[in-house]
DNA sequence: TATTGTTATACTCTATAACTATA
DNA sequence: TATAGTTATAGAGTATAACAATA
């Protein structure tokens, strides 16, 4: 059975590359394979680097507060923890009101390499940002923030940072 | 709304969520679910959308010429085209001036096939971009637009395929 | 010698399910 | 009953290397 749309032969078709959900797509492949290699000097995968901010955020976060917003399964984030635990970045506390999970904390070398971290991200984003003059990037930021927003993407990891919410990940 | 996220100030250190690299990797991660779950009905994935994409905008295109532009690798192109061909949405001619090569061309339910998931991912979109109003979304789009350029990230595909002016692409 | 399409193999990543200890 | 963390296993996805035909 064919679905009649009302998307005529005619109507002329769009380049792919003017898609909006095409250029996001591509434009993360680029993102993904310089932010792994901006990191690797580091010994850190872009994940690692995502939970490192988000402690720097709030520090105590159980396993299952980090996962959810970095859309990481948890069972990942076994590994990502264990791999920076290993590392003296984080330890696990007990959880000071959940005795099932563990508080993530920061150690002081987590707090460090994170800003070493964070300046080489930021220092590639300004290479990714180049061609736009500061209010364009401005602008560009915003409006993505927006884009985000209007997705629903963070309604689980803002200031609560607790509304779990089943498993959201990519398929 | 505006977003909100508790953070001390002081050390110099952007929130997660700030960061355009981040924002982008999320915002993929929720446009690759629903693309797939939005052509999901029409039995394709998006990549297969991509190769029909390409194929409106200049048919006949090798294995290696559609490959390069969607990030995808050759090995890979493959079985995308074998899918496609199975379902009679495109065959395999032999190149004109390359015997190596072989020449992907549509079909007619390729066509057809085609405008449908169009007019699915254009839906998606609107709904992606449903925050901005019409002048926000295409400054969001034209910004978008010229970081890939600025990226270098289709500097293979631009001549050809856009001004579709009869010229073989240097891949 | 390099490239196109193809296949096979090995490897990585992810999903699913199970288990425990809590809630 | 549901959830946090963990582990093991299976499956999907990807990379590597090789090959034949052609450039």
């Amino acid at each position: 059975m064919i679905i009649q749309i009302g998307y005529h032969e005619g109507m002329g078709s769009q380049p792919l590359f003017e898609h909006p959900a095409c250029l996001i797509t591509q434009l993360d492949v680029h993102v993904q394979e310089q932010l792994i290699a901006q990191l690797a000097p580091l010994g850190i995968h872009p994940r690692h680097f995502g939970v490192l901010s988000l402690l720097i955020e709030q520090d105590g976060l159980s396993q299952h507060q980090l996962s959810a917003p970095l859309s990481v399964h948890r069972n990942v984030m076994v590994g990502l923890v264990d791999d920076m635990e290993r590392r003296g970045l984080v330890d696990r506390q007990p959880h000071p009101t959940d005795r099932r999970a563990h508080a993530v904390r920061l150690l002081p070398a987590g707090r460090q390499l994170h800003a070493e971290a964070e300046a080489l991200v930021s220092e590639f984003e300004a290479k990714l940002l180049g061609g736009l003059d500061a209010a364009e990037a401005r602008a560009f930021t915003s409006l993505l923030m927006r884009v985000c927003e209007n997705a629903g993407l963070y309604h689980d990891i803002h200031p609560g940072l607790r509304a779990s919410s089943g498993e959201s990940l990519s398929v």
